[in-house]
DNA sequence: CAAATAATTAAACGATGAATTAATTTAGAT
DNA sequence: ATCTAAATTAATTCATCGTTTAATTATTTG
C-alpha cells in the first residue's frame, strides 16, 4: 500500500505550485553556479543542480533550454557582474607601481570575499586547459585587463619606480599567483596548517609587506 | 563485400602481435598520464587513453584491472619518483630563509622542466576541490614538507632573520603561488601577452627578485 | 464558473562510458 | 609439428547523462 494510496503524503506531485515564488529563477542560478564551482562546469550533472535546487531536471530545461544556456544565463548575470567593479577600479587606478598592486590586492581580496565561489570556478575553468570560461573572462569580463597592467608596470619601471629585475608581464602574473591563488587553495593550508583562525586581514597584510619589501629583513643601508 | 573478406586489409586485427615491444605497458602508462594532465583523471574516457596509445579500451583492463588501478600505477610509478628529489632537496636545505626560498625556486623549477604534465595535473587534481591527487599529494608525495617549511621560516623569523610583517605558513602558500601557479598558466599568460619568448631563466630571475626586494625601487638608506 | 495558460513532475529516448567476456591470433615450449 | 599460454580485438552489459515529451495541477482570465 506504498503506491496505490492516493494520500500518502507523496514529496511532491506533479503540477504547478500554489502561489509559489517568482524568484525560482534566480535560485536554479545559484545553485548552477555553485555547482559549478565546486564539481565543475563539464562534470556537473543538470540532475544534481535541479537536486540541490530541489526540482526535477526538466525545470533546467524549462527555465533555460540546455545546458550551454544555463551557463550563458551564469555567466551574464552572475559572473560579469561580479567582475565589473574590479575591472572599473583597476582602470583608473594610479600609475604607482606600489599604489597599483595594492590596489590589485585589495581589489582581488574584495572580489573574493562577496563572491566565494569565484577562486575555485577560475581555477578549474579558466586556469585549467580546456576550462569553458577561459575565453570568456578574457574577452568579456576583464579585457584587457592584463596588458594595462603590464603596460602600467613597464612604464613606472622606465621611470626607475619599479624594481628593475622584474618583469612587467610576470609581475602581473605575481599578482593573480599572490592573491586569487591563495584563495583558491584556501581549504588545503586551512587543513594543512590548522589555520582556521587566518582570516583576510592577515592574508592581505602578509601579501603586502612580501610585495613591499620581500623575504629579508630590511637592513640594506640599515644603521642598526 | 566489406565485411566477408578475409584479406580485406583491415586496420588492424585481433590476435597477438608480431613479436612487439614488452614497454606497451609503459606506452599505456604514459599516454595515461599525459591524458589525466590535459584533461582531468575524471574526465578523460579509458577509450580516449586507448585511442592515444593505438589499442583498444580492453588493452588497459588487461593490464591495469580498472581505472582506479591504472590511476594508482600512474601515481606509483610516474608521480611518486618525479616528486622524491625536491622533498628530499627541500629537507636537507640550509635553514636562511633567503636560501631556503631560492632552494624552493630552483627545485619546483627543475621538477617542472623535466616534467611537464605536473603544473596541470597538480591544479586539476590538488588544488580543485574534488581532485583525486590531494591526498595522494600530502600524505604520499610530500608529507610534512609545508610543515617543515613554515616551521623554518618561523624559526628564521624569530632569529630576526625574516620579514617580520610576513605570516611563515602564508610563506609557504606564497611560494607556491610564485612557482608552481605560474608555470600552470603559461599557456594563458603566454598567449595573453605574446610572449613566447619569456623562458625559464627569465620567469626565474624575476621570481628571485620579487621575493628577494619586492615590487618598489631599493630606496631604504640608500644614498644615490 | 469555464477555458486557457503557466509551472511542474514523471517517464522515456538516444548517446556515451566503464567494465567484462568471448573469440582470435601469435609466440614460445616440448 | 603441436600444444599451451600470452596478447589483442570485438562485442556485450549496465549505469548515467542530456534532452524531450506527455501528463498533471494550479493560476489567471474572460
Amino acid at each position: 500500500m506504498t503506491i496505490s494510496g492516493k494520500r500518502a503524503k507523496p514529496p511532491r506531485r506533479a503540477g504547478r505550485p500554489s502561489g509559489d515564488d517568482q524568484d525560482l529563477r534566480r535560485h536554479l542560478l545559484d545553485a548552477a553556479l555553485g555547482q559549478f564551482a565546486r564539481t565543475g562546469i563539464a562534470a556537473i550533472s543538470l540532475r544534481a543542480i535541479a537536486t540541490e535546487a530541489g526540482v526535477t531536471p526538466a525545470m533546467l530545461h524549462y527555465y533555460f533550454g540546455d545546458k550551454a544556456r544555463l551557463l550563458h544565463a551564469v555567466i551574464d548575470e552572475r559572473l560579469l557582474p561580479a567582475l565589473a567593479p574590479l575591472r572599473a577600479q583597476l582602470e583608473h587606478a594610479g600609475s604607482d607601481p606600489v599604489a597599483l598592486t595594492e590596489a590589485f590586492v585589495r581589489g582581488i581580496s574584495d572580489v573574493v570575499a562577496s563572491h566565494p565561489w569565484l577562486p575555485p570556478l577560475w581555477v578549474r575553468e579558466v586556469l585549467c586547459e580546456g576550462g569553458a570560461l577561459r575565453e570568456v573572462l578574457f574577452d568579456r569580463a576583464v579585457p584587457g585587463v592584463p596588458q594595462l597592467l603590464a603596460q602600467r608596470f613597464a612604464a613606472a619601471q622606465a621611470n626607475g619606480r619599479l624594481n628593475p629585475a622584474l618583469d612587467p608581464r610576470l609581475l602581473v602574473v605575481s599578482l593573480v599567483g599572490l592573491t586569487l591563488f591563495p584563495a583558491a587553495g584556501a581549504p588545503i593550508w586551512r587543513r594543512a596548517f590548522d589555520a582556521e583562525s587566518l582570516g583576510p586581514e592577515t592574508m592581505l597584510q602578509h601579501t603586502l609587506a612580501l610585495l613591499g619589501q620581500g623575504v629579508g629583513t630590511t637592513k640594506r643601508g640599515e644603521p642598526a
